[in-house]
DNA sequence: TCCTCTGTGCTG
DNA sequence: TCCCAGCACAGAGGAC
């Protein structure tokens, strides 16, 4: 490849090599022919993949590398049913080496770009020009020619079969056309490999021909019955539409809404580690070789070398070093339940400046560093900032009264992209710093191992840990700054972060002795339950095991198979299935129902719920600040938010959330909060109407969709009417509601039309945030959370109908989390100057449960109720039913 | 022995 | 093609 660097390509910009992988993994499969381990497994493709890789990365040195892969099925495919039918399927000797390309390309540290739904081609063709405007030089690696179309004078392309660097000069030589008509030419000529039809009668000589004459197949078409060759004219005016869907399904899509990220392309030096494991597994025994004796910890942490942590050992060491620090210090917790040492960093010197730690286990060290951190929180003239500071501040004797603004990157990168999967530490640096940081594993931290205090390994982790949160920081803060999140940020989620640490640290009260003997009961009726369906089956066998199950049932008893599941297609025996079952007549299903409803309680509440209490005795929830893309809270470890409520099983286990003696639980929840919210932004008239005239929503919707008397509706009428309110919110399909409300899906649409022609807010409403979305890429909530969608131009159906929906839904319920938010601030607040007594426990979505001396049950309810109704001023009230009692219980009763 | 995926089911 | 947002359980099977 050594040409490359001697074309005008290689110039002072950065470079980024985009290789096509499946045209060079084809290739490299039949170029090399018989290379086997052996075990006999073919290693020929990788063989050969990995030595144009290695040629790449050694005579390039590409500073951003990438691999397209395909992933799943293509629009494409979709758009003509025959592309590539006739195509041969992958050989089982190629594709049994693709999970080995993988690896290796994980082992060098290689990012795999890959999209559902989308062709490589098209991910490579947006890439390169997302690359290219950005001002980088791309060079494509591949070994198919349609390529040579999204070649340009910044992108040039890299022909692996020949060895050949082609610019837009060398493609006009070789085509006969520039890369912008090698579509055309390729529409014409057709390919039988990628089975795009093209022209009959017109080959490749032909086909650069007539594009060179005419300058395009639209203005060829047009002019076809004047072509003087006879089998040209006819083929051309016989398949014109062949022709245009060849250009279609030849064409290589450029404007994929994928981005551009530098720096998850970077290329990093490879895990030699990995690699020469995967070689020696190979057999590739020479490139092991090569890679030099196996090391321990080099290369562990991957990139540039981290400056490791100073460890303070005395707290007079810890209070010269840290406890000087103001303005701006940067805080890293190391080590969770419990946490071990705290690390800091700070001052005028940026990254230079000196990065200290304090290991707990060292005599007076955690007072020493938990009085700095209560100073500096207690400083309105100190910033906070680091990763996920919730952990910071739980180390705080006093509690979380904070003065100094905080500045947590996690909580900022989640209001930018609160979609993406995760926003750890961890997962941050691999995303934005293309670092893969060092685990507690690498430094000794592996299941109740923990290193040794002044372990040089602990004093890495620390120096890493702090100076990624800097950095994350440093980008968070420049991307907060130039966006409008700033205000969400500033108003709801810093002022949020102590008042669910404060949630977190009460904890409520189980008791623990009535859920043992809840355990008992259960116990037995699920016992006697086992030994009904044993004998209605005949056989004994594992009750848990769906799989089990479903040949027990299926196979052995014959039971119809109403239902297969969603991935594997193995017989369904969800609660849907057994109840249909049981209305057919077999008396199996209706035990197994019961069967699963108690073991399910069981196992989830009952027995999990009080093995997590702690030496208080009350169970202390983790609320996650950062994962619902919605805006929501999240709960877990446990979760505490699905605790049952519809059965009269699942009634008795909120019982067991008890108020200690002399207080009481007092809950508070909004009624119908996100059809008010719907009610509000759609500024739909009629529901707007019902709800100031104190209606029940559902009946009144009821009467206007059925066009009856509210008091005539039917208790039936009414079920409707609520499941398509709900529907609604969610964006539901005819299709949904009519499995919902099992009736035909030409009645569900009926419904559906009623219900928007007498809502036409609503329907506005949809419309609007369906069209906002698809020209925004993004939603937004009355407070300006935002959610983007990237998928809403998708050209994937089943992505873009997702997007759509998720709209809809996304306005309403982002809208009512942040006003749940801000009324928990404000409670929480109140209640600290009013109440200290009383204080939040739980919130779960649109409702809140507190702790409050019975005394003071009255007048904390009025302050919750008017707080919570007063959050905002919508053109509907907002109605809050409080009510109060020894257990969750009885305060919902 | 641990980890991940799958099916299932609980909540708003 | 099939209704939004979560978390957690048990079983199953593969990696270590």
């Amino acid at each position: 490849m050594a040409e490359t660097s001697s074309t005008p390509q290689s110039s002072a910009r950065p470079r980024l090599f985009l290789i096509d992988g499946y045209s060079n993994i084809f290739r490299a499969f039949y170029a090399i022919r018989n290379l086997s381990t052996s075990r006999g497994e073919p290693t020929n493709a990788v063989y050969g993949f990995v030595t144009m890789l290695r040629k790449l990365l050694r005579e390039e040195k590409p500073e951003l590398v990438g691999v397209a892969l395909d992933v799943g099925k293509t629009f494409r495919s979709e758009k003509y049913e025959d592309y590539k039918a006739n195509r041969r399927p992958m050989p089982e000797d190629l594709a049994s080496q693709l999970p080995w390309i993988r690896r290796v390309l994980e082992a060098y540290r290689i990012p795999i770009l890959e999209l559902a739904g989308y062709e490589a081609d098209d991910v490579l063709g947006s890439l390169s020009c997302r690359a290219a405007e950005a001002g980088y030089d791309v060079v494509l690696v591949s070994a198919d020619k349609d390529l040579m179309q999204l070649v340009e004078p910044r992108v040039a392309l890299y022909h692996t079969g020949r060895n050949k660097l082609y610019g837009p000069q060398e493609v006009t030589e070789d085509f006969g056309v520039p890369p912008e008509k090698v579509a055309d030419v390729l529409a014409l000529m057709g390919d039988s490999i990628d089975n795009i039809p093209g022209v009959p009668g017109i080959g490749e000589k032909g086909a650069k021909a007539l594009i060179q004459e005419h300058g395009s197949l639209d203005a060829l078409l047009a002019r076809a019955g004047e072509l003087t060759r006879k089998a040209y004219r006819e083929g051309l005016l016989a398949h014109e539409a062949q022709a245009r869907l060849s250009k279609e399904l030849s064409t290589i899509h450029t404007n994929l809404e994928i981005p551009f990220d530098p720096e998850a392309l970077h290329h990093d030096p490879p895990d030699t580690d990995a690699l020469r494991k995967l070689f020696t597994e190979l057999e590739f025994f020479s490139l092991a070789e090569e890679l030099g004796p196996a090391d321990a910890m080099a290369g562990a942490a991957g990139g540039e070398e981290v400056p490791a942590a100073e460890e303070a050992a005395t707290p007079e060491a810890w209070n010269a070093a840290a406890g000087k620090l103001t303005g701006e210090v940067y805080v890293a917790v190391l080590g969770e339940e419990p946490p071990l040492a705290l690390a800091v960093t700070g001052g005028e010197a940026g990254e230079g400046s000196p990065v200290v730690y304090a290991d707990f286990r060292r005599d007076g060290m955690r007072e020493a560093a938990l009085a700095t951190l209560d100073r500096w929180l207690a400083d309105p003239e100190t910033r906070l900032a680091g990763h996920n500071l919730k952990e910071v501040l739980r180390l705080c004797v006093r509690g979380p009264l904070c003065r100094a603004p905080l500045f947590d990157a996690m909580l900022v990168s989640y209001l930018l992209k609160p979609s993406i999967h995760g926003h750890s530490l961890d997962e941050l640096a691999l995303e934005r710093l293309a670092r893969k940081p060092l685990t507690p594993k690498d430094v000794g931290w592996d299941r109740g191992q923990e290193p040794a205090v002044g372990d040089s390994r602990l004093a890495a982790y620390a120096g890493e840990r702090v100076l990624l949160a800097r950095r994350l920081a440093g980008e968070m803060r420049r991307e907060l700054d130039a966006s409008p999140l700033a205000k969400v940020y500033a108003e709801i989620e810093v002022p949020l972060l102590p008042v669910l640490l404060g949630l977190e640290e009460a904890g409520i009260l189980l008791d623990v002795d009535y859920l043992k003997q809840m355990s008992e009961e259960l116990g037995q009726e699920i016992e006697s339950l086992e030994e009904e369906i044993f004998k209605q089956a005949g056989e004994r066998f594992n009750l848990g095991s769906p799989q089990q199950l479903g040949v027990v049932l299926f196979e052995h008893m014959g039971l119809p198979v109403l239902k297969r599941t969603q991935k594997t297609k193995s017989y369904s025996t969800g609660a849907e299935t057994l109840e249909e079952l049981a209305v057919r007549g077999f008396p199996i299903a209706q035990s197994l129902l019961r069967y699963r409803e108690l073991t399910k309680l069981k196992s989830t509440y009952v027995d999990a719920l009080p093995a997590l209490v702690g030496p208080d005795g009350r169970l202390h929830t983790r609320f996650n600040q950062a994962v619902a893309a919605t805006g929501r809270l999240s709960s877990a470890n446990p979760n505490l938010q699905n605790i049952p409520v519809r059965t009269e099983l699942g009634q008795r286990i909120r019982k067991a959330f008890i108020a200690p003696p002399g207080y009481v639980l007092l809950v508070a929840d909004y009624s119908q909060i996100e059809l008010r919210i719907l009610a509000h932004i759609a500024e739909e008239a009629e529901l707007i109407r019902a709800f100031l005239a104190g209606e029940d929503i559902h009946r009144a919707t009821a009467a206007i969709v059925f066009g009856s008397a509210p008091e005539l509706v039917t208790a039936e009428q009414r079920r409707a009417a609520k499941t398509i309110n709900f529907g609604i919110l969610y964006g539901m399909s005819a299709f949904g509601l009519s499995q919902a409300l099992s009736i035909p899906s030409r009645e569900a649409d009926k419904f559906i039309k009623a219900y928007l022609d007498r809502y036409p807010g609503v329907r506005r409403y949809v419309e609007e945030t369906q069209a906002s979305a698809e020209k925004e890429g993004k939603v937004e909530t009355l407070y300006g959370r935002v959610r983007w969608l990237p998928d809403i131009q998708s050209k994937n159906w089943n992505l873009r109908e997702n997007a759509r929906r998720m709209a809809i839904n996304a306005r309403i319920q982002g809208t009512a989390a942040d006003l749940l938010k801000i009324a928990m601030i404000a409670i929480d607040c109140r209640l600290r100057a009013e109440f200290p007594h009383s204080r939040l426990l739980l919130t779960v979505h649109d409702e809140l449960v507190l702790e409050v001396p019975e005394q003071d049950a009255e007048p904390v309810a009025a302050l919750v109720k008017k707080e919570m109704e007063g959050v905002a001023s919508l053109a509907v009230p907002l109605e809050v039913e409080v009510g109060w009692g020894t257990s969750w219980y009885e305060a919902k009763g």
